[in-house]
DNA sequence: GTCGAACCTGAACAAAGGTTCAAGTCAAGC
DNA sequence: GCTTGACTTGAACCTTTGTTCAGGTTCGAC
């Protein structure tokens, strides 16, 4: 097995840049938020193994969907130390995501008829709005000061 | 006409952020940031008209939807200076939200699609994924090594 | 053994959207 | 006319997601 010639080479972080895209100055950023994990040199350069790569991968795709690197953090923080992710890893993670977006995608669409029904129905009444209103406090307050628009 | 009681009293600052529910706080920011209008008192303090509670209003919906307070500004410069803001107005103000919100929505749903499709087609092929190398560059620059995972 | 490129750290800065604070001024009720 | 609460300002601070810079160290090739 050793004399196999795939010797999982480390990177150097100039290298993961290069390879991932992503600006050095990021990926130790990443580090210090606790989003890759990397080994020290003698000399204290980082190395990172291969499967970091898919991890800054992953990372940035989530990114790109809008998640919070906390989020993105606490999902990776289930990987085990050393070991490559498991594909079974990737699909729960996915899973997440996917209804992390859904929630959004709802949320934007309920807004968008809210608005729309608000601006259009003659009578501009925003007083009852929730967006105007989020999380309806003005019921739960009764019809005191806070009401917008009391007119 | 002037004996009526109809007095369009001005609201305090203090007012203004009772009934909007907005900090005052706040209130200051969005006219440093040209988003309100005030008038102002011989002792310097600030003096709103009644409409500037429905553009309070406008602004917090507009921005609980997520449009930035720039874009919402350049919105509300349109208006008029002392009038009050016409049906007309909100409409078309809606109008570009709606356009706005529509597109993000088709937005999220298309990377909802390409993160399902990259996760879950077995092979985990990130290489290819829009959402890691977003805008195609990986394409416009050829098999160069800024492919992700070029395994 | 020497040279330059790549790497290290911590600190400062950026933008958005504000909040909080200190020190001082105004308005209004009694 | 005094007191007190509301108001004024600018400056500093906060979060998130990084970038940039200064000053110093290490790696690898020659």
């Amino acid at each position: 097995m050793s004399s196999l010639p795939v010797e999982a080479k480390e990177l150097t972080i100039g290298e993961l840049a290069g390879r991932s895209g992503v600006p050095a100055s990021a990926l130790r950023f990443y580090e210090r938020q606790g989003l890759i994990r990397s080994r020290r040199t003698a000399g204290n350069q980082r190395r990172y193994g291969r499967e970091t790569l898919r991890q800054v991968a992953f990372v940035r795709a989530s990114h790109h969907l809008g998640i919070p690197l906390t989020a993105i953090r606490d999902v990776l923080a289930l990987l085990p130390e050393g070991a490559a992710p498991t594909r079974e890893f990737w699909v729960r993670a996915s899973e997440c995501w996917n209804a992390e977006l859904n929630a959004r995608i709802e949320r934007l669409e309920r807004m968008r008829d809210r608005f729309t029904e608000c601006i259009g129905c003659g009578c501009l009444s925003f007083e009852q709005c929730a967006l105007v209103n989020p999380g309806d406090k003005l019921g739960q307050e009764g019809p005191g000061p806070r009401r917008l628009f009391s007119s």
